[in-house]
DNA sequence: TAAAAATAGATGTTTAAACATCTATTTAAT
DNA sequence: ATTAAATAGATGTTTAAACATCTATTTTTA
């Protein structure tokens, strides 16, 4: 189903209204797919974006201000969402002793589990659901870089 | 920058991958841009995409589910996005003369005139911000409604 | 070095998203 | 015609997003 379908708009202003609206839609379209997948695992999509983070850093830990940084959403409440992954072992948080402010965070081996049983669902989603050609993939990827300036 | 700087992260697992997170990451950024510009009116972004599909209709009322069915988000509250703004005074309500369920909905003459007002803002936010030229947004566009399969 | 500025992170509050459930009405099936 | 199923929409509840503000510490600057 193309974005006119989808939305039932049959003309645009122009081809870059229609992208932007695209865009938004697609996302939101993955989203729910993405939640779909991690509902039974009890995780949200920005859970999973701060736990992959603290994975690929593994086992060096980082300051909260520094997952921030790396968030998909910019302006992801980190204090809290890292409070919840907490909560859910799945997440460890010491002070670092080189700056008091901040914080030493680094996943645990139960998020590390998790991730590993998330993995091949994920793969799964992403390539099966996005329905495209490896050039196509970085086609889309490039396209998107150009459009952000 | 491209999503590499961006979310600081140098490799993917695969083409799709980093395509995803792309995209996840660029409907952020634009989202971010509207609210800034919807910011001074009241208005959130999903009230504007509210706001335009019932333009789309004037003067003919479409009923609730008419509108969730054109939403970029389908998992939008429309009831309690409508009473927001028929609150504004934005839009107005009636039952359906042929079904008692259905309401009747249309935009106001203030709705009119606040997308009138916001039109050449969100105008220069679609073809300035997003730095890319007819062929490429078409191009982009086309990409997106295959991804979704 | 003392004061100002910046940084890291926590927390309070309001609004909205997510999910389920509920009522009223209409349509379809027996 | 009566009942069952489907549809339109409202509403309750929990969780999270959005936005501002606050404290503690560190860095900068005068």
């Amino acid at each position: 189903m193309n974005i006119e379908e989808e939305i039932k708009q049959a003309k645009f202003k122009s081809p870059h209204q229609k992208a932007v609206l695209n865009l938004l839609f697609t996302a939101n379209w993955i989203q729910n797919k993405q939640r779909e997948l991690f509902e039974p695992f009890g995780v949200t999509g920005q859970q999973y974006n701060m736990l992959r983070i603290l994975r690929g850093q593994h086992p060096k830990p980082i300051p909260a201000v520094e997952i921030k940084s790396r968030m998909l959403d910019k302006n992801s409440d980190v204090s809290r969402l890292l409070d919840r992954l907490i909560g859910k072992n799945l997440v460890k948080k010491n002070q670092c002793p080189n700056d008091k402010r901040a914080s030493d965070i680094s996943i645990t081996e139960t998020g590390l589990n998790l991730l590993n049983k998330l993995d091949s669902a994920i793969h799964n989603l992403e390539s099966k659901f996005v329905n495209l050609s490896k050039e196509e993939a970085k086609q889309l990827s490039d396209l998107l870089d150009k459009a952000r300036g």
